[in-house]
DNA sequence: AAAGTATTTAGACATTTGTCTAAATAATGC
DNA sequence: GCATTATTTAGACAAATGTCTAAATACTTT
């Protein structure tokens, strides 16, 4: 759960998950949208990885990106926990 | 947004929330529930209610911190277009 | 196999962050 | 008013983070 918090941490980070929402995309696509070196979003992409946020799958010279819900869902669950009721 | 995301970052202030979920604390009491000195626990509590999370009130010479969960109830909602179906 | 495209790895560097100690502020009780 | 208790502020410092440039890897096309 660190993880996952210090993932979200970070504006281009959580630009890029939103962008993830409406469609894949590979490494490039997603470079090209920020005025950032790619190495640089290839470390957020890596970050993402890692906190499971997002999966990576290569396809030729490819690496396309998707968004892996099922995270972001237990992140909710924990969010939950303060809205309900004490 | 962002300050919200900084302030969820920290293991330690995690704790606290969830402490606070359960009852109103002073920052004494707060800080006895880490090892941790009571100048760090002010910080963090600091950051925590510059972003919104929790709120302080003065009583004595006591300092009640209480948790605000309106921030958490709009941080719900930016995750909440994750689970959605696009 | 050589050149071109897509992406990552390595290493450097400035900024931010979390923690500490020491000192300051504020309220309470003698 | 002085000592005690509760909490914050100030300043220092090591560790983590985000960005960059340069180089490496991997696939494709000629």
């Amino acid at each position: 759960m660190n993880q996952v918090f210090k993932a979200l941490n970070d504006p281009t980070r959580r630009q890029i998950l939103e962008m993830l929402r409406e469609r894949d995309m590979n490494a490039g696509e997603i470079a090209e949208c920020f005025q950032m070196t790619w190495p640089s979003i290839s470390h957020h992409l890596d970050l993402l990885r890692k906190a499971g946020l997002v999966d990576s799958q290569k396809e030729g010279q490819f690496v396309w990106y998707s968004i892996n819900t099922s995270v972001m869902e237990d992140l909710l669950k924990w969010m939950l926990q303060f809205t309900r009721k004490r």
